[in-house]
DNA sequence: ACGCGTCTCCCCCAAAAGTCGGAGTTGCGC
DNA sequence: GCGCAACTCCGACTTTTGGGGGAGACGCGT
């Protein structure tokens, strides 16, 4: 029997998913929340399988909520979001936050049935759109080292050493002790690097490592 | 109608999909590939909307196939790969080639027929594993999201406004016509911006941003 | 031997960036 | 009203950066 904790702000759309998922007979809505703070107590008091969250909440959101129940409760919980707009500009923190789905709210409930049986397995679900979003983005990694590698073809070896120590954030003299080179040096590759990519100065040229996928996001700390 | 393609070198596996699908009306297989020629061919022929593509089969793969279609019949042609297997070694180079789907063969009927919508519709369809790890790759396999996000939050929405320009390569001549603002000014929040977040200069800001996802690779052009 | 590209380094110079301290404005909460 | 934070600016200062030359050394191919 799947344990689902239902949480949003409104008490209709909440009745509506708890309706749907208990006329289910392996699923069991154990409770419900109506803001951020009830979703992690109740979450502490039934350790659900699944919780369905709301992202727009008054006094804490969903994906705070996500984050803290997470980290509380253990990750055992699955949490799949939910909403009615654009998934854009939530989408990355959500995932980030260590949501297991997010979808749309308008989904069939067939398929709402679907997504908690699936998480709770283990699996993730996301809305189509932004799985292949995920997807442009993943295949986005390798598949534009094509575009700008042949920008990135026109460096010498040494050159792309520079500008991989720029992406990391090194200045001038820091680049100079990690190659053991003087600093001018330095300035000579720095400025050959910067007139061959057609770039300006070394915040641009970060940029063009983050893009071309020189610098991978996730590869460093940023302790600085 | 959508009209799909079914391509497996197995007869029983592919009549058994082709079943599946003919049996939904809207729904309609106009064609049946034995390889990945002939996968081709019928590609060109038909333009299906959907096409369902063995991964494991003679004269030519499915990946293989999968790119060589999209490259010359087009991408209004949405693919999805089937395997029986593991899907690991595959995921990658099926994604990158451009497939739409990768499920696995035991996937439910409903299912398989949803993916097949899903994907004509210009979503994307993942086994729910690979859903997952496509996620756990994107959110880095690590919780950052609340390191960074405590650091970002320091800074007052003026500040993160100025960082993004940072992190789009602008100099602070650039971000002070972009905000409607005198330079000197944009100097100061400049200076809080490094200063609240540990940081020495604006290249080092421009990681800070790629790193804590302020700033999404491919999310702009490299043109400078 | 010669040219070529690369790596190394130098000087001078200008522009940009960043720091420091100060200061006026608004808006918000107590 | 008062404190406070944020946004706005200023001026002067130091450091860093980047450009424009140039130059010697090395290796490589013709």
């Amino acid at each position: 029997m799947l344990r689902v904790l239902v949480v949003d702000d409104q008490a209709l759309v909440r009745r509506g998913f708890a309706m749907v998922l208990g006329n289910e007979s392996d699923i069991e809505v154990v409770a419900e929340a109506g803001d951020g703070l009830e979703a992690i107590d109740a979450a502490r008091a039934h350790k659900p399988d699944v919780i369905l969250m709301d992202i727009r909440m008054p006094e804490l959101d969903g994906l705070e909520s996500t984050a803290r129940i997470l980290a509380e409760v253990g990750d055992e919980t699955r949490i799949i979001i939910l909403t009615t707009f654009d998934p854009d500009e939530y989408i990355y923190r959500a995932l980030r936050a260590g949501a297991s789905g997010f979808v749309l709210k308008d989904i069939p409930p067939e398929a709402l049935v679907a997504a908690v049986r699936t998480v709770a397995a283990g699996g993730a679900m996301l809305d189509p759109t932004i799985t292949r979003r995920l997807i442009a983005r993943f295949a986005g990694d390798l598949g534009t080292e094509q575009d700008y590698g042949e920008r990135l073809e026109r460096l010498t070896a040494r050159e792309r050493e520079v500008l991989e120590a720029i992406a990391d954030g090194k200045s001038n003299l820091e680049i100079a002790d990690a190659l053991f080179i003087g600093p001018a040096t330095v300035k000579s590759h720095v400025s050959s690097v910067l007139s061959k990519l057609g770039l300006r100065d070394r915040a641009q040229a970060v940029v063009f490592a983050y893009e071309c996928g020189l610098a991978k996001v996730g590869a460093r700390d940023v302790g600085f």
